[in-house]
DNA sequence: TAAAAATATAATAATATTTGAATATATTTA
DNA sequence: TAAATATATTCAAATATTATTATATTTTTA
């Protein structure tokens, strides 16, 4: 398994809307290549360079079926990870019981000095 | 609530290790910045800028108590992300049923081309 | 009111990421 | 075997991120 530190690695290859979007693809099942460019606008050498970044982080993998290649999911997280991010969530948190700026109220927790 | 763009731009903001720990910190209520340079092997001035970060992207905010600044969490996506990357999972997901390279076995699901 | 404490900002340098353009590789088909 | 198809790689330019250093701001305390 991952370590926390190699999660975080894993969070920032995700996060960019391309690579989201093939993420967002392949959970549904396997896709060649050229079924991604589909969906996806950007260019064939673009497109290759994320699927290899994904590839290089063991978050996809691809069979050879004649001359396609077919991606699909390896790395466990990604599912949970995308209905997280699609997930519905109220405005804020509640903050602390006490005003900012105002100074009114009291301060929660502990704290040193 | 954040569009899915926005999800992801919040992902990147998210995803490095100072800011994580920071996250981590807050998750468990306020702390005002010298309770957190205890905790991270950061300078003031870096530590600094990682909150500006997460404070211009709506992920913490502070309320002034004195000469202390306290922060606090309002993105409520926060509280579950951090625990999905802590979440135990198999090694990989089942691939299709098929082998790579070896090209044997059906390919599966839909292909146009 | 001057010094100290807590935190922020700005400027810079180093490094990393992203994209585009050109080219390469591998497989199939004519 | 040459052409076509599907995909990958390389290089360079543009841009973004990160950390460092120096300095600024605000509030409290002596």
């Amino acid at each position: 398994m991952r370590s926390l530190g190699q999660r975080i690695e894993l969070l920032r290859v995700i996060a960019h809307p391309v690579r989201i979007k093939i993420l967002e693809e392949l959970v549904e099942g396997v896709k060649c290549v050229s079924d991604l460019t589909e969906f996806l606008e950007v260019s064939q050498p673009n497109l290759s360079q994320h699927l290899a970044l994904l590839r290089n982080h063991r978050v996809i993998d691809y069979y050879i079926d004649g001359r396609l290649k077919c991606y699909f999911l390896v790395e466990p997280i990604i599912p949970d990870l995308l209905e997280l991010l699609k997930k519905n969530y109220r405005e804020q948190l509640p903050g602390p019981e006490c005003c900012p700026i105002t100074k009114k109220g009291k301060y929660p927790g502990e704290r040193r000095r």
